[in-house]
DNA sequence: GCTATGTCATTC
DNA sequence: AATGACATAGCT
């Protein structure tokens, strides 16, 4: 393609610039004018020259070519962090689909628009009792603005640019026209806010055998083809050691190293692991840090003062100098895909700066999604393995329970005898007990007995869930009900909370086991700041007997005492209408088992399931992952399922539902025209699983075909159709690529 | 008619 | 965000 025209986004965050301009491109920059590239542009009525980043480029123009102006020069030895920022931008907006400022704006941090501790200032040049006889002078011609401005500074000589423009009602016009004039000047300052604690002891941990080996068939790697690296290690088998020796290595060649965790897992024993080893070059994103604080942050990694940033998904952006290296762990979590537009895989994203930055890229988990595995096994990745539990821990024995068998045997409860003997068992024996409840939902759903009817959410398509204070809420909107005290449909007084919460477990424990400690994990109990740290610190101080939660009990942590891990319903996440199902029930089972006996008392496990027989069960159960692979890849070779198959979501949605309907109908049919061939699948349009959030309507659109590409190029044109089509103006179109 | 000030729209 | 275009108020 030739570079005719650039599109080209200008260095300043307002929102109504958060957009290309199309420039044109002088013959002799043909050549050189590559996506990410800083610009120098003349912009605006004055022509001002400002820096500007290329986007990407056409070969027709989009606007006047009359009225189109010419790139002033390419500042190629600018080489700057942002630029490569951007390139990774633009490869994000084409591969996943969005545009060019969202893909941006996951990008690039973003200016806050209050820096913090006022960064911008307003300084009186000028000597007082000049500026009272300058005061005087605008006084008598009446220069009321100018007036009011001097006046101020002369009370306080330095003032904040926010508070001169809101409070004095000065405009931006006449404190410039004052600082042309020599009277005042601004200054911006920045200031650093959250500064880390110093802590100087850096220890090294020793590397068993095992560890030892794969680090250095990473170092060789690195050396050779410098393929991305995934880590098959066993909980417990001490990755964080192999990374840890890694980063240590990275670091001593001056580069700097980006840390992926997964969200749930930045705690304050992580955040003390890597403070001990690397001291004050370390730094830790949150998202609920604010913008303004990751702007610090952000600034801090360019500015050279940090070298490892540890942090969730967006850590990805940060802009380093010269990485050298990118670290995944647990890869296989599901918080690495972004929700928002652009959905984007941390992973895939990874690996793409990694290449465009020379950095190497290093992920581990103890139960690698199958699309890292599947690359391992392709050759894409080079996979290594680590085999042997630190420490003297062994695996725990796992006993897989049929809830059928119990039923027969006439118990209902949702506790299976030898569950309930091993619990006693191990109370008695004063060990610690881990019940891990396998759902999504938090409590039950409310339903009446005699009529069937479901309490459920106005504005989204899914059943409110009871909670203890009274009330019914939905998870996914926040809307809140006082509890039915009888059924709106039949005025039945039969009506209450079914299924088993986390709440119903804590009671039933309480009743099984009278007098005995539970700490319960949900979203009620972990509200506060802090409030999951507090309940998994107080477990392991053993202010808790019984430990009773959902997913986030599973991950990462360590409690030495727990010898008791009871799954009580394996096949709740099996259940879902996802080619997904298998594995993310295999992963949790998976890590839920692992948590048993970590310490030095051998460890237990009890997987309930009305699906005794079911591969990704029983292969969990004996904690092998390359069971559960094979038959997995085989079932998705069959079906033509990612990541064999490359597949796109067209997550549509809008207020009404007819119009939605409609929309997703035109789409399909456009989408069998641009093309044709048989081997494209098209699947739906169909409502998603939760058919409605916040009464938006939600449909969705699978394509399947062999060649990712093609799906990108199908994206490409769908997003030019809609864009083109008024149609589409009040529904939402976003894509998602697996 | 001139200057200072305020408001507004535009930025390829 | 920053600039110029334009309108308006107060002055000689």
């Amino acid at each position: 393609m030739t570079k005719k025209y650039a599109d080209i986004i200008v260095d300043i965050s307002h929102e109504k610039l958060d957009r290309t301009f199309q420039y044109l491109v002088p013959e002799e920059m043909q050549e050189i004018l590559t996506e990410g590239m800083v610009v120098t542009i003349p912009f605006g009525r004055g022509d001002r020259q400002i820096k500007g980043y290329v986007t990407g480029f056409d070969d027709k123009p989009s606007f006047d070519v009359s009225k189109m102006k010419r790139i002033i020069r390419a500042n190629s030895n600018e080489e700057t962090v942002e630029s490569k920022l951007v390139a990774l931008a633009a490869w994000m907006r084409q591969n996943y689909g969005s545009t060019m400022i969202q893909a941006l704006k996951t990008v690039l941090p973003v200016k806050d628009k209050v820096k913090g501790k006022e960064a911008r200032k307003v300084c009186l040049r000028i000597s007082k009792a000049d500026g009272a006889r300058l005061l005087d002078e605008y006084l008598n011609k009446h220069y009321v603005a100018k007036a009011r401005l001097l006046a101020g500074l002369l009370d306080q000589a330095e003032l904040p640019y926010q508070v001169v423009t809101a409070k004095l009602q000065v405009t931006a016009n006449v404190i410039r026209s004052l600082e042309k004039d020599g009277i005042l000047e601004i200054t911006t300052e920045s200031v650093y806010r959250d500064a880390l604690e110093e802590v100087t002891d850096t220890k090294c941990d020793i590397l068993t055998k095992e560890q030892t080996q794969v680090v250095n068939g990473i170092l060789e790697e690195w050396e050779a083809d410098d393929r991305p690296c995934l880590i098959h290690g066993i909980t417990g088998s001490g990755k964080t050691q192999v990374y840890m020796e890694l980063i240590q290595e990275t670091v001593d060649q001056g580069r700097q190293v980006i840390v992926l965790i997964p969200e749930i897992a930045l705690t304050h024993q992580i955040v003390m692991r890597f403070l001990h080893r690397f001291g004050k070059g370390v730094s830790f994103l949150n998202s609920r840090m604010s913008t303004a604080q990751r702007y610090d942050q952000f600034k801090a990694a360019k500015a050279g003062d940090v070298q490892i940033m540890v942090g969730p998904r967006s850590a990805l952006f940060t802009p380093f100098p010269d990485l050298g290296l990118i670290i995944m762990d647990e890869e296989h979590e599901t918080s690495y895909h972004s929700e928002t537009v652009p959905r984007y895989h941390a992973r895939e994203v990874a690996v793409r700066r990694g290449e465009m930055e020379q950095a190497h890229v290093v992920m581990g988990s103890a139960t690698p999604s199958v699309t890292a595995y599947y690359h391992a096994m392709e050759g894409d990745y080079r996979l290594f393995r680590l085999r042997e539990r630190y420490g003297s821990s062994q695996l725990p024995k796992t006993t897989i329970i049929d809830m059928r068998e119990e039923l027969k045997a006439g118990n209902r409860s949702i506790f299976s005898r030898s569950l309930q003997e091993a619990i006693a068992l191990r109370l008695e024996k004063k060990e610690q007990v881990m019940l891990f409840l396998n759902r999504r939902g938090y409590a039950g759903f409310v339903s009446c007995r005699s009529c069937g009817y479901v309490a459920k959410c106005p504005h989204c398509d899914v059943s409110l869930s009871s909670h203890r204070n009274g009330k019914l809420i939905c998870h996914y909107c926040g809307y809140e009900t006082p509890d039915l005290k009888e059924c709106p449909e039949c005025q039945s007084t039969y009506i209450g909370g079914f299924g088993a919460g986390t709440q119903q477990i804590e009671s039933l424990v309480l009743q099984m086991f009278p007098g005995v400690r539970v700490l319960r994990m949900d979203l009620d109990t972990t509200r506060g700041k802090d409030g999951h740290a507090k309940i998994l610190t107080a477990f392991e101080n053993g202010e808790a007997d019984i430990l009773i939660g959902t997913q986030m009990i599973v991950k990462g942590h360590d409690f030495p005492h727990v010898t008791l891990v009871g799954v009580l319903a394996a096949d709740l996440s099996l259940h879902a209408a996802d080619y997904c199902a298998g594995e993310r029930t295999f992963q949790l089972v998976c890590q839920a088992v692992g948590r048993a006996g970590r310490g030095e008392q051998a460890g237990e496990a009890f997987i309930q399931t009305y699906d005794p027989e079911h591969p990704a069960l029983v292969a969990a159960a004996d904690q092998d992952y390359e069971a559960f692979y094979d038959e997995e890849i085989a079932y998705r070779t069959l079906m033509g399922y990612p990541p064999v198959d490359a597949m796109m979501a067209i997550l549509g949605s809008g207020m009404l539902e007819e119009h939605l309907e409609q929309a997703m109908e035109y789409l399909k049919k456009y989408l069998q025209q641009i093309y044709r061939k048989p081997d494209l699948q098209i699947i739906g349009p169909a409502p998603e699983s939760i058919g409605k959030i916040n009464d938006r309507y939600r449909k969705v659109i699978y394509c399947k075909h062999p060649k990712y590409d093609i799906l990108t190029m199908i994206k490409d044109q769908l997003e030019r159709y809609i864009q083109i089509n008024s149609g589409y103006d009040s529904i939402q179109i976003q894509f998602d690529m697996t």
